[in-house]
Parts: structure tokens; sequence; C-alpha cells
RNA sequence: GGAGAGAUGGCCGAGCGGUCGAAGGCGGCGGUCUUGAAAACCGCAGUACCGGAAACGGUACCGGGGGUUCGAAUCCCUCUCUCUCCGCCA
């Protein structure tokens, strides 16, 4: 969520800042802003009757010890309780709405993003690469991939329906290749600590990153009497790793890097992308997150975006970055790029990562601290991902730049040592 | 799945229902001493919210929630988590 205090200082800018998004936030706002009218009337009303109380029950005590009755005392003291009930059940739902409330707005996009109201409206900042020129016909991946009996959809529908994959020898082998890649640039010389995180989560760690209460129709829930979810992205238990913690400042930023699979129930994109490897329900991803400072945050968000490139450009693969603008960012989303790698079958690019900073609105719902390393106040952190790939857009990317007029497909060089040597997949 | 034990401040660890936000120790910070360091000694040190320009004042927090009571870290209920033993299992 974002800063409730900045609905007081300038509820204009944030009303202008959400609208931005597309969204109207107008009653939301005007709801917030008069239930934190009511709270901040009656936390001084409970606190004065508590703080009176508290004094009568001292009372008791000394008159206790002193020899006197005391039950003279108990009456008023009752009533005083009953009071106090009363306010703070009006004061529990006061506040319990306002949460609600809260952790259903987006992020406030950050001033240098593009206003716009779709991704037509995003604005390329890099290009790399030349798109190779074809003197045959390239094919999709999935043709590709079909003819060389590494990838099957079929099969995979047969045992768990549509949007499921099976890879098969050297597909299997070429995105184990692609992970162990990946992993080893991030923590060799990007400095990302490797974590094998869990695949499952709570309600509690898909609040703090954002994805509940909102987006549940997007998610896999484990059925029975389980608080569960798939992962649809490692930034959830990444995020996630540091929540309810107050961290000491000079360690800052952390950075860490996971391989998992991602689940997402893709409900509502019915149409889209119904062929070949681009939107599966389950996918392997190498994730980013770092956890940092405001100050540095921003910095942090160039070298992550750096980073995830910097994998493409091992591999050989033509990328540009956008950055999107207000109306296309997620829910989450201060600022975010996405990298898109050309694909030859569509002629296009298309998208391969996303890096977002989030400022402190993860932070704010999963409690992630820390202390200032030149002293004052906790500060909430600022946590940014971003995908370091996606690993099957990536074998996707493979397949169609690397493909040959015979049908076959060359390795880029960077992949050969996680491939046993292997050149060519024939 | 069965049986039992536990959850207190950064960590360890006390805590008869009434000056307990919480002893003591470790760790941290500041100081005295020292050429410097260590040791010793003295002092400061949690988090959130409300009010306040600030100093500061107030309230809450002893795993979560509820209850009993004038008053709960202490009593009761419940949930979660951790640990031990048995069974099962990669």
């Amino acid at each position: 969520m974002f800063d409730p205090a900045l609905l007081r200082e300038d509820p204009a800018g944030v009303e202008t800042r959400l609208r931005s998004r597309g969204i109207d936030p107008s009653t939301e706002l005007a709801e917030l802003t008069r239930l934190d009218a009511e709270r901040r009337r009656l936390i001084p009303i409970v606190e004065t009757l508590k703080r009176e109380s508290n004094e009568a029950s001292a009372q008791v005590a000394i008159a206790r010890r002193e020899g006197r009755d005391p039950t003279p005392l108990f009456q008023a003291n009752k009533e005083r309780a009953q009071r106090i009930k009363e306010h703070e059940a009006e004061l529990d739902a006061i506040e319990a709405r306002r949460q609600a409330l809260l952790l259903t707005l987006p992020n406030l996009p950050h001033q240098s993003v593009p206003v716009g109201a779709s991704s037509a409206d995003n604005v390329e900042v890099r290009r790399w690469g030349t798109p190779r020129t074809f003197d045959f016909a390239p094919k999709p991946h999935w043709e590709i991939g079909g003819a060389l009996g590494i990838l099957d959809f079929e099969r995979a529908a047969r045992m768990s329906g549509a949007r499921f994959s099976v890879l098969s020898g050297a597909g299997a082998r070429l995105a184990r290749a692609l992970i162990n890649f990946m992993l080893d640039v991030h923590t060799t010389e990007h400095g990302y600590r490797e974590v094998e995180p869990p695949f499952l989560v709570n309600t509690a760690a898909l609040t703090g990153t954002g994805n509940l209460p909102k987006f549940e129709q997007d998610l896999f829930r484990i059925a029975g009497d389980w608080d569960l979810y798939l992962i649809p992205t490692a930034e959830v238990p990444l995020t996630n790793l540091h929540r309810e913690e107050i961290l000491d400042g000079r360690q800052l930023p952390l950075k860490y890097t996971a391989y998992t699979p991602c689940f997402r129930s893709e409900a509502g994109s019915y149409g889209a992308d119904v062929r070949g490897l681009i939107r599966q329900h389950q996918f392997d991803k190498v994730e980013l997150v770092k956890i940092t400072t405001a100050e540095q945050s921003y910095d942090e968000l160039e070298s992550l975006v750096r980073n995830a490139e910097s994998i493409l450009e091992r591999l050989g693969l033509p990328y540009r970055t956008v950055v999107l603008c207000t109306g296309d960012m997620g829910f989450a989303a201060a600022k975010t790029y996405d990298i898109e790698v050309w694909l030859p079958s569509g002629n296009s690019y298309r998208e391969i990562s996303s890096c977002s900073n989030t400022e402190a609105f993860q932070a704010r719902r999963a409690q992630i601290r820390y202390k200032p390393a030149g002293g004052g106040r906790n500060q909430f952190a600022h946590t940014l991902n971003g995908s370091g790939l996606a690993v099957g857009r990536t074998l996707i990317a493979i397949l169609e730049n690397y493909q040959q007029a015979d049908g076959s497909v060359i390795i880029p060089e960077a992949l050969r040592p996680y491939m046993g040597g292997l050149e060519r997949i024939a």
C-alpha cells in the first residue's frame, strides 16, 4: 500500500497519480479520508478512558495495601470498562475497513513514469542486437520443437489439460542449462544470493506482495484445509524472506535470486497465446529480488534491469527495453521496465522480463523495515523484483532465433558448457 | 496419524493477578580509565499509534484471537507455530 499519511498531506496529488493508472479512486479515497478522521477522533477518547482506568486500578492496589476497603472504587471502573469496550469495537471496525480499502488500491506511479493508457504508450529506452534476416521462412517454436521431438503439447494436455507442456531430451536439458546459466551469472557476477524457497505460500505472504486480496482469481489455491497457494512467481517467497523484520540499514541492499516453477491460472486470457510455450499454467523462471533503501532504489532498479539484459546479450538474443506507462503497470509497481526479446515467428518483440521498483508498497504490507545506517527512525524498505529471465520464453527465443533451414537449432556458445558441449540440436 | 513439552525485548533467560515495558546475563551504543586496545566501572538503549513545531506526554504490545477480573505476561478457552517420542514416508 502507499503511505496512508500522504492522503492527509496531499489528497489531490494521490488522486491524480492513481487516476493516471486509468482507475477512478474517488469513492475509495473519500471513504478513506472519512475513516481517517473518525479514527483520529476516537483514538484520544479511548486512550483517555484507558488512562483513567489504569489510574483507578492503581488506586485499588494502594487502598488494599493500606488496609482500606477498595470495593467502593469498583463500580465506576466497571462502567468505564464498558465504555472502553464499546468505543474500541467501533474503532476496530473502522480500522478493519480502512486496512481493507488500503489493500485494494494500487501503488502510486513514480514521477519519471510516462503517463499513458495502454501498452501503446510505453516508451522504448534501449535496443540491443539486430534481428537476423532469414533466407527461409522461419518457423514458430512449437513447430521447431515438435519436429525435433523435444516439445510436446498433446501428451501434456492428456495428463494436465491446456496450457501445459512436456519438454524432453535436449529440450529438457536446454531448460535446465538455461536455469543453471542464469543462476551462475547472477550469483557469481552480479552478487545475488541463491535461494531455494517454498513453492507454496500462505495468504499473508501473497498479501505482502500485492497478489491478494485483489487477484486471487489469478492463483492456484491448494484444496482442502490449507491456507496455501502455488507461487505465481518467486518474487513472492523472495520478497517475503524478510517479512516482519527490521533490517540493519548497513547491510542493504540485499540481493536474492531463485529458480522456481511459477503457476498461474491465466483466468481471463482464454483467447491469448493459445499456441506454444508463451503462456502456460506452469513455467520456469529465474527471479531477481532486491531489498534496499529509498535513496538507492531507483539506481538499484537500473542495475537490476541491466543484470537481466546481460543474460540476453550473452545468449546473443536481440531485445529492446521499454518503460511501462502509468496505465500498463502492475498493481504493486511504482515503475516498471519490460525487456522484450525478438521472436522471428511473430516478427516482433515479446516480453521476457519485467523489472519493477515497488518502493515501499510491498514493504509496508509485509512489514519489512530497516534501521537507517546514519541513525534515525526505522524506515520501510524498498523492494524490487525482476525476471532474470523467464526460462520458457528464453527457450522459445533460442529455438526461433537459432533455427536453421534444415530444422536444427544451434546452441548459443554461452550455453554449450551447460549442454555437455552440444553445439546443435538436430 | 498418536502421545507429550513449549512460545517473554537483537539473543539467552527470570517473572506470587496490582508501580512489570517487564529482573539478570550476553550482544549493541556513549563515556571514564589507557599511548592505543582489552579488562573494569558508569550511563543509554524496543515497536507501533495518537497529540505536539519540538522537548515531551499518552495508549497499546510478553506467539495470534477471545474470555474472567476494578486490574492479566501471570487464570480460562481457542488458533497458529516450534520441539521431543512413536508410526508412516522422499
